[in-house]
DNA sequence: ACTAACGGGACGCCCCGTTTAT
DNA sequence: ATAAACGGGGCGTCCCGTTAGT
C-alpha cells in the first residue's frame, strides 16, 4: 500500500532523531521505525543515509527560518532592535527545544560538527545554512548602520561573527546542561554588531591599539 | 610481553583518532590498532570507551594548556595585548592542526557536541575544560581592566563569551573547510572583551541599552 | 541471493548446536556458519539469540513429539503397555542421540536448566514442553486406570513425576557418560505410575505409614 | 598483603556465583570481585576456571552433606521414616535457597548438566557427588528392607532412581519457577523405594511384568 | 513508482579465560 | 601474590543491496 508522504515522513523522522541523538547515533532502522516506513522505502528515496541528512538539514532550516528568522523580519524598529528580536526568538526557540525534547545546543551545528569532515555534501549543506543565517543578521546590521547605530563596515563579516557566537554559546549551553548559558551570551551580541565596544565613559576609547 | 606505557599509548591513540574522526567514529578496535595494544589491554585500563574519552580529553587539554595557554602567560604586555597573543596562539595551533592532520575545528568542543547529551562524564569533562579556558581569558581581562583598557565588569562572563566565540568560529572554520574563517573571527574578540555589563536574568530583554 | 528457507536453516542449526553444547556455548556466529547464513539474516529473523532458542525448542519438541510421542500413540495395548512403549521409544531416541552425536541427556531440559533463571521466555517455553509431555503420559495413566492396572488418582501429578524421573535419569546418564544409566531408571517408571509399590509377596503391604 | 584464606574465599565466591548463574555465566572476574581477590591470585591457586569449579562442587557437596544428609542420619525411625526425613530436609534446603537467593533447582546438577559433556573432571566430580548421595539413600533403603518395609533388592539402583527423581523434580521446580513443584514430587519417592527388581540389560524390554 | 521482506558483510563495544613480567 | 597485557570471541547493529510483488 503506497503511502503518499513516505518521503516526508522519513525526512521528519530523520530530523527528529538527529536533533535528539546526532547524525551517527540516529540509525536508519530507527528512522524507518519512527517514520513507520520500510527500509526498502528508505533506500528507494535516498541513496544513502547522508542524503536523508541533507534533506533533514533543509527541513530543519526551513522550519527555523520560518519559525524564527522570517517571523522576526517585521518586528521591532529597523536596526539593532530587530536584531535583538531575532536573538530573543532564537533564545526562545532554544528554550522550547529544551523543555519539549530535553535537547540543548544547535542541531544543525551539531550535524556540521559531526560530519563536516566526513561528508562533503553535508558540510556544504550546513555551510549554506550558516551563510543564509548570516544574511538575515547582515540585513539587520545594514539597517543599523543606515540609522547610525553602528559604524559602517563589513556587515557580512560581522554577521558571521554573531552567528559564530550564537553557535558557540549554544554549544556551551549544551555542555553546561542548561539553556541559561545561551541566554547570558546573547547579551554580548550587540558588542559584535558594533565591532567597537561602547565606551564606558564618553571619550574613553578602549583598546585602540587593537584596531 | 607487557609493555610499560600501554595505557598512555591507548590514551594518545584515542585522542588522535577522536581529533580526526570524532568520538563515535573512533572505534575501540582502531584505537587499539593505532596504539599497538590488544583489546584486552584496553578494557583492562578502561571500563568503557567513554572512559578513554575522558582520559583523552584530559590529555588534549593538558597539551593545549601547555602548548598554548601556559605558553602565552608571560608573553606581551599585561592586558589585551596578552589576550591577543593567546588568540593568535590558538589560531596558530588551529592552522598547525590543519596542515598536519587536515583537521579543522575544536576537537574538544566536537566531543562535547557529540557526547554532552549522551554521557554525563564526558559532558562534565568538557565543561571543566571550557571553564579552565575561561579562567585564562578571565585573567587577561582582569589585567586589562586594571590598566583601564576595558571597563570593569564580570570578567568570568566576558571570558565565557570569548570562549564561545572561539568555539563557534572554529566550528565555522570546520564547516567552511578553511582555517581562515577562524582567523577572521579572532579580530572580533576585543569587542567582546569590552562589552558593557548588562543584566541578564533568563528571559530578560537582551541589551536594553540598544533599544 | 535470497534463499527461501534461511529461517528454518537457522533454527535447525541453532537446535543442533544447542543439543551439542547447550545454549550459552552455542554462539550466534557458529549458528550462522552452520546454517550458511549471514548474521544480518539471523538478526532479521530473530531479535536476539534467545528468540532463536525459543524457536529451536519448538522445533526440538515438534521432532520429539512426532518421532516419539505421537509415534507411540497407537502402539501396544492401552494402558501401561503403551506407557512402556513410550518409555522405550524415549530410550531408543536417547541411544540414537548418543551414537549419532555423542550427546547424552535431555537437550530441552538442559536449555531449561541453563536458562530458566535467566530468560523468562525460554523458561516458559520449556515449561510448556514439560507440560505437553506430561499430557501424553497422563493419557496413558488414564487408560491404565480405566482397565484397573493402577488405582485411580491424580494422573497429571503422576505424569509429572514420571517426566521428572525421566529428566533426572537423563541427567544421570549425561553425568555418567553412558546411556545405560537412563535405561536402568526406566524400569522404575511403572512404580511411579501406580504410586503404590507392587507388593513383593501378596499380602505384604509396604510402607503403609507413608500413605 | 597476602591474606590467609584467599583460596577459600575464591572457592566460596565461585560456589555462590555458580549457584546463582551457573558455571558459564559465572565469570572469573566476577568471582575475584566477590572474593575480593586479584585475578593473579585466582590463577595462582587454580590453573583454570574448571578447577575452581571442581573445588566449588566439593564445597557445595560438603555443605549439603553436613547440612542435610548427615544432619538426618540419626533422625526418625530407621528405614523409610529416615528417608522421609532426608527428603524433607532436601525440600527445606531448596525452599531456603529460594527465599534467600531466589534460586531454584539443583546447583550441582545444573553444573553437571552444563559441563558434563565439556569437561571430564567436572563430570567426574558431579558423578561422584551423585553416587555419594545415592549411598545415603541406599543405606536408608537397606534399613527399610531389614525391617521389611520394602522388599529386598538392588538398593544402589533404587537409590539412584530416587536421586534421579529428586534431580528431575528440582529441574521441574526451576522451570516452573516455584518450589512447590519439588515438594509435590517428593511424595512419590516412597514408590520408588519399593519397586520390584527388574532385569535391565541395555535394550532389554522395560518392566516386562507389565506386558 | 513504491513497498516489502530478506540477505549481506563488516564492525560496534565489551568481556572471556589466560599468560607474562614484576 | 600482583598488575599489566593478551588475543580471541561474545552478541548485537551498522548501512546497504537485491529480489519480488503490487
Amino acid at each position: 500500500m503506497p503511502r503518499r508522504d513516505t518521503r516526508e515522513r522519513l525526512i521528519q523522522a530523520a530530523a527528529e532523531l538527529m536533533i535528539q541523538k546526532g547524525y551517527q547515533a540516529a540509525g536508519v532502522d530507527e528512522v524507518c521505525r519512527l517514520a513507520e516506513a520500510q527500509k526498502g522505502s528508505f533506500y528507494h528515496f535516498f541513496p544513502a543515509k547522508a542524503d536523508v541528512a541533507v534533506a533533514a538539514l533543509a527541513f530543519l532550516w526551513s522550519e527555523l527560518r520560518q519559525g524564527v528568522f522570517e517571523a522576526c523580519e517585521g518586528r521591532g524598529e529597523p536596526g539593532l532592535d530587530r536584531l535583538r528580536c531575532l536573538v530573543e526568538a532564537v533564545d526562545a526557540f532554544h528554550r522550547r527545544q529544551w523543555t519539549e525534547r530535553q535537547v540543548l545546543g544547535s542541531p544543525i551545528g551539531g550535524i556540521g560538527q559531526e560530519m563536516a569532515g566526513r561528508d562533503e555534501r553535508i558540510r556544504a549543506a550546513v555551510q549554506e545554512i550558516f551563510e543564509a543565517q548570516g544574511e538575515y543578521v547582515s540585513r539587520r546590521l545594514a539597517e543599523a548602520a543606515s540609522v547610525r547605530q553602528i559604524p559602517a563596515g563589513d556587515h557580512r563579516r560581522r554577521a558571521r561573527d554573531i552567528i559564530a557566537l550564537i553557535e558557540g554559546a549554544l554549544l556551551q549551553s549544551r555542555v553546561a546542561g542548561h539553556p541559561d548559558a545561551f541566554t547570558d551570551a546573547c547579551a554580548s551580541i550587540p558588542l559584535l554588531a558594533g565591532r567597537l565596544p561602547v565606551p564606558s565613559r564618553p571619550g574613553a576609547a578602549v583598546a585602540p591599539e587593537l584596531a
